[in-house]
DNA sequence: GTCTATATGGAGATAGAC
DNA sequence: GTCTATCTCCATATAGAC
């Protein structure tokens, strides 16, 4: 369970209406007026549930940490670290186009909250320090603990960079490129007790949402 | 020469400013009193210069263009394509502690404003397509051309999620390892008329500041 | 050209009726 | 719990003296 101490079908249509807006929008230019309209509420209603602007952060934060987990886990854990890790690459690929022309909700956050003085940009990195983490902890099962941590790096630098350079282009394409690249990469990499058969295994197909 | 149509110490002086306050801040965060003040110029005065905050953004990214133009330049005219690609990672590894601090001067700016409706967006990636655009001419004079959009597109992805993690993560290290393992693949790649000398040549040291 | 003073609008946050 | 009305502050931008 997350840190969401209250929950209510009303504060869920607010995250939500608040995840995308300020996704689309970003956090600065994001107006409480414009959450309330899109979660179909009124303006003095956010209030009740948000004691300010900036702990709304941290219930998408929270929103998106509780994604992130569940979709990510369940195919590791069905299909093991190197499907996991592919189903992590794909979600990035089925969000391109949504990606090219906000940013990845994620990357675009901590970016605009990191230089923000208080605890927000730490709040705002949570999803990334998670995927870092796990990533981690897959490339630890399909190898060398040792080169887990530079693996993990490599994989999610080479995410983030293509959303923002996609974004900056307004080119989807950047991130076909380098997903296609990271899969082959992956598929690439050595399992740790090598089997008979050399054929990767099966990417999971998972739908994009982060 | 640029599209600045004048020039005058105070606007330069305004330009720093501005440039290292909005790094600093972000650009939404940052008033015009904040640049005023950072450049010792009254606030009225900063609309003698600029019609209005978003064409300040215009000459940052004049400013910026200039530098990369001319820092880069100088390298790959005087050591060649190789050289001033390391020259580029060399930028980062420079500018590794403020940009875990602040993320990169180029990439927070875009990823900030691309958002924004209009055509400020379009004018903050100018520097980035400049870094695509020159990374791709150098990769086509030391390899193959087919492959020189792919590298371009690599090496600066890279570097760009490198600042974003980094920045994140509150943590240089992040772009030091990412800047000496690109260092790595790059003297890795083939030059287009192999030499007997193995060695790659030797890394031109720049300074920072871009 | 440079300044001070100020008009204007917008956004976060609150009050208080229902 | 939810709403409307409003307070308050602050940032952009302008006016106009020097």
């Amino acid at each position: 369970m997350s840190r969401q101490t209250e929950s209510s079908e009303r504060r869920d249509a607010l995250v939500r209406a608040a995840s995308q807006v300020i996704h689309r929008q970003g956090y600065a230019r994001t107006t409480l007026a414009d959450i309330a309209q899109a979660a179909d509420v009124a303006l003095g209603s956010v209030y009740y549930y948000f004691k300010a602007k900036d702990e709304i952060v941290v219930a998408i934060t929270d929103r998106r940490l509780a994604h992130l987990r569940q979709k990510l886990g369940d195919v590791a854990a069905a299909s093991g670290p190197q499907a996991g890790l592919g189903a992590l690459i794909q979600l990035w690929t089925s969000d391109k186009e949504v990606d090219a022309l906000y940013g990845c909700p994620i990357g675009s956050l901590c970016y605009e909250l990191a230089r923000q003085r208080g605890t927000l940009g730490e709040e705002a990195a949570r999803p990334l320090r998670f995927l870092l983490q796990w990533s981690e902890e897959q490339f630890g099962l399909l190898g060398p603990a040792d080169q887990a941590p530079a693996l993990a790096l490599q994989l999610v630098v080479a995410l983030q960079g293509a959303s923002l350079v996609a974004n900056a282009l307004e080119d989807s394409e950047v991130i076909a490129r380098e997903t296609d690249r990271l899969q082959a990469w992956l598929g690439s990499l050595v399992p740790k007790q090598p089997r008979r058969a050399r054929r990767p295994p099966a990417q999971a197909q998972i739908s994009g949402g982060r």
